[in-house]
DNA sequence: GTCTATACAAAGATAGAC
DNA sequence: GTCTATCTTTGTATAGAC
């Protein structure tokens, strides 16, 4: 067992594929625009990864289970309320909001779902199913102990959360506005009774 | 001036252009799919359009149109209380999440944001800010009228109700819930104080 | 207005040297 | 692990006949 068990190159490889598609999307995207950004030649590329489809699954993969670990772990921790799981959730969304054109990753694939190899929307499906499991516990979790309040269930609330979030990220960048996605999520918190 | 200022073949062209967009996306489209489901060969769309940015632009500034037209026409239209207006703006989201695959086509074409050509995006801002603004509109009419109730200002509810309807949209197709999308417009309703 | 033929560029991918 | 060279296919677009 190796201490390093990838490249460096592989990573940077995933590094930037990662940041144009969320910029771009994946299908605009090619071997040419992510090896001139990397530094190397087409060819290296398809040695790390045999196949454009390979690699658009490795990075969602990646950036999957990155976003899964961390929430199980958020959750897990002890000192942290319900209230601290949700503001760590929001995070991701505004920092990609207070970019010029950065949206979710996942966001940016389900916007082209069904023009994506069968292997990455199997990914991406997961994604989501995870995320909406995830804000539900956190809903439940904080509606019985008197954090949040709200009308309906935590699984529908779990629902609008996600998909506001991601409706948000595509219409701050087409409109330009800035601010969009911190105003959502000032909103949902505030619908939630937290501040 | 004539009264068929078009030929059919230009209009069913736009037809199956937006069809596959909503799908699919724009970048992954081609004339060869487009010509193929219309029934004629590649260079007979370019005769109609003479580019596939022109083409873009073309479905997308249709449908902001006809959709603008139909908001504006039912706001005016005498009878219809502010109730009224929100439940026809939800019924083309309904629609589309009805469907197995489709999706708002600005919310298809926000995904791909910057990877579209500058003409399109222009008209992809216009059909949000319009949209932010007709709801925002028919907000502040039903809290004012005391149909709806709710906390926040009439603003950024409206950013909310356009972001979560386009995102569920996302969302929906990528997980495979059939009622997703209906759930929600329950659930943004139910939060208004309508029902 | 539609077609055939074709130009031209770019894409994903492979072979094989270093 | 990276490169040059190349293959094959596909995409957008043009020319010009019908």
């Amino acid at each position: 067992m190796t201490i390093i068990s990838s490249s460096n190159t592989a990573e940077r490889i995933l590094d930037v594929t990662q940041d144009l598609i969320q910029r771009r999307g994946y299908n605009s995207i090619t071997f040419e625009d992510i090896s001139k950004i990397v530094g190397i030649k087409k060819p290296s590329i398809v040695h790390h990864y045999p196949s454009k489809a390979a690699l658009g699954k490795a990075v969602v993969h990646r950036y999957s289970n990155n976003f899964s670990a961390a929430l199980k772990k958020f959750k897990k921790s002890p000192g942290n309320n319900a209230s601290d799981a949700l503001e760590f959730y929001f995070l991701p969304y505004i920092d990609f909001g207070e970019t010029e054109d950065k949206i979710c990753l996942c966001g940016s694939l389900a916007g082209e779902f069904t023009a994506l190899p069968l292997e990455m929307q199997e990914e991406v499906t997961i994604f989501f199913q995870e995320h909406q499991n995830w804000l539900e516990s956190i809903l439940t979790w904080g509606k019985e102990n008197g954090e949040f309040q709200f009308d309906g269930n935590p699984q529908i609330t779990a629902k609008l959360i996600l998909d506001s979030l991601q409706g948000a990220l595509i219409v701050k960048r087409a409109t330009g506005n800035n601010g969009h996605v911190r105003e959502i999520v000032h909103f949902l918190k505030a619908n939630l009774g937290v501040h």
